[in-house]
DNA sequence: GTCGCGAGGTTCAAACTTGAACAATTTGTC
DNA sequence: GACAAATTGTTCAAGTTTGAACCTCGCGAC
């Protein structure tokens, strides 16, 4: 026999170039991102990530479990963010009424002003590294790509947004 | 008028939908294959990363410089990764003889043990939660998106591996 | 040659993340 | 109702990353 079975199935050479592709990507888009938010804001992209989904909701306000989904963190490093956001009056904590082991981040004026002055810079950064590289058929491509994938990282959908209707 | 003409130019609902996918598998891909790799073979990704393109050169060695551009890390980072690695005995330090600058890291054979240990849990993850969620027009699709997005991240290809044809 | 600037690496303190342990609820089951 | 199990969140110690400071060496201009 030329290969036991249970050898694991090897990349071919497009799967393996597409792949390698894939983790520059991975690696460099995010450092890319804190740079800009770090030195135009002073938010990292996971902060910003926090401010941003709490600024999507109507009342501004999400439970600490939640906002751990839907930015894919630990609760500890949740936990300790949202500790320094609170200490810089970004957003505040309360206790949640109808659940008293949960708390919730509330958005304060100050975090709304603070997404909301860096959001620009940021989206000029998504444009100029991904939206605008790709035509209209391309980014519709990664964005079936990215579907699939998703299915398989988060089956249950737990880390999507619940205004996200699509 | 109706809006100043500084503007960045916002994202379009169709945009915005590819991008906030992007975002998901951009901070849950990592993740995963960290857990996984440091599970099964005790290494993070990009440790794991580090000894992979050592094992990809014809005599397993390259400068610290060329490793920090290669696995996108900044020179400090790196070193101190290279020195835990080092005490760990999977791969040598030596100063490069062209450059009395510079150093080399040397894969040792028990580092080529653990790249090979690790190599086909990592690659049957890849293949789990990308390859293999995608038929081969996607995957190829989702290479060219990639390709465009490191043109504008990258655009000398200094992290691109001099073994990388195509 | 030698002067100055830049490249290659290391180190240290400060900041951040992780994972385990813990306390305080709530939920489900009998 | 009462008890076990699961959920929510915090904390602490250990490990990791960052950025600035620093040292050594190569390169180019003069």
């Amino acid at each position: 026999m030329t290969s036991a079975s249970n050898d694991p199935r090897w990349l071919t050479a497009e799967q393996r170039v597409a792949w390698l592709h894939m983790v520059r990507v991975l690696t460099r888009l995010p450092a890319t991102l804190d740079a800009q938010l770090e030195r135009d804001a002073g938010l990292s992209f996971f902060e910003y990530h926090v401010l941003s989904m709490l600024s999507e909701t109507s009342d501004h306000t999400l439970r600490l479990s939640r906002l751990a989904q839907l930015t894919s963190s630990s609760l500890s490093r949740l936990s300790n963010v949202v500790k320094r956001l609170e200490a810089q009056g970004l957003l505040r904590r309360e206790p949640d009424p109808d659940d008293r082991r949960a708390s919730r981040a509330v958005l304060t004026g100050l975090g709304l002003a603070a997404v909301e002055q860096a959001a620009p810079g940021h989206v000029t950064t998504v444009r100029d590294l991904v939206v605008d590289a790709l035509d209209d058929a391309q980014l519709d491509h990664l964005r079936v790509a990215h579907e699939r994938i998703l299915e398989r990282l988060d089956p249950s959908s737990a880390t999507r947004p619940d205004w996200f209707d699509n």
